[in-house]
DNA sequence: TAGATTGTTAATCGATTAACAATC
DNA sequence: TAGATTGTTAATCGATTAACAATC
């Protein structure tokens, strides 16, 4: 039977694929038990994960490494290009459009938006610096849905509004700030200063 | 009584902190109510986290904003200056170096480290790009115990193997892979990409 | 005092783990 | 067949929410 997936099993997935891809014979067979192992996690976990995706084994041999792989793929997408833009082209917005990461998930990272006048114009791994103007052109021709903000925070409730008036569903924010949004768009947010401070706080 | 955090609850510590000292008046109090309603979650949940801090409500009135900033402040150890490193002074690496979130948790960012010759020697922002060689004696000079690994998947685990025997005690992970490492030392794995792709499918 | 708010105890919910039948 | 492994149902665990007494 397959379940609806819970957001931590989603959350894992890119975890198997990266392990899948990079580690195994993608010809070759691997149970549920010998993923577990490998990264740390309890075997059943893995299995009722998968089994959320069009993934199914094989009693006694497991699954197969290519379907596995192609199965976790097709649930989060990443055959279907889709285009994202980032907002703030300041040292980690050029470290992100200059990121050959994203294609992995079929993630095109197609421009860059800044208001400074001085990074306007520039172009990083043949990807351009627009004017905040140019914004809502952009993002209605390529039918953009998804965002990265790296502007200040300062400026990132601001910009967050813009994006979401130009039709942007999905929002990547690492402005150390809670976003306001409406409820049809979904936000992530990533705070890497906080995440080393939790770090520390644990060991 | 005092429990214990839940790591859940330590990882929206930060985000009231961005809330209370970037949209309060210091000087004024406020109540659970108040932040669960600008944050989008239950009064309960953040009467219970910021119980487990040293921080103490008034009935009537809530807490006090800038006790309630020192409580959290406190218990994250963002007064105790903590030293870190980076691993990997490619663009994600310098734009980590040169961001300048991370003292806000007391976390100072003392060097990068690289082999490729053509960075090593450079500064950003006053930080140099040492190589390889050089860690261990940075590591143990500062006693550093955080790190940041920022090099391309294939490198990570040497490198992260290198810093669990430099003494490192915590890694902030943005390499796409799982980190092996002994039980006594913390991984916390960013993946930006695969962050992004989870956001597509939701939306 | 009445009313708002905290802090805590109990109930609910969701996710993980354990147990086990089905399968090859 | 015997044994390993999947997939599923039941039990456990932890986190969130609800209820409410205590407090100012």
């Amino acid at each position: 039977m397959k379940e609806e997936m819970p957001q931590t099993s989603l959350q894992r997935l890119p975890v198997y694929l990266n392990y899948l891809k990079y580690s195994e014979d993608p010809e070759g067979y691997i149970s549920s038990g010998a993923i577990a192992r490998a990264l740390g996690m309890g075997e059943v976990l893995v299995r009722k994960d998968l089994a959320c995706t069009s993934a199914q084994g094989k009693p006694r041999v497991g699954y197969k490494c290519s379907e596995l792989i192609s199965a976790i793929e097709d649930f989060l997408g990443c055959n279907k290009i889709r285009p994202a833009v980032i907002f703030g082209a300041g040292g980690l917005g050029r470290a992100l459009l200059t990121y050959n990461g994203f294609k992995n998930y079929g993630i095109d990272i197609i421009a860059a938006f800044d208001n400074d006048s001085s990074k306007i114009g520039g172009v990083f791994s043949g990807k351009p610096v627009y004017s905040y103007d140019a914004a809502k052109d952009t993002i209605s021709q390529y039918g953009v849905r998804l965002a990265i903000i790296c502007v200040p925070a300062s400026a990132a409730q601001a910009v967050c509004d813009l994006l979401v008036s130009c039709g942007i569903k999905g929002i990547l924010n690492f402005a150390p700030l809670s976003l306001k949004v409406p409820g049809d768009v979904v936000v992530r947010h990533i705070d890497m200063a906080a995440d080393l401070a939790i770090l520390s706080s644990r060991i």
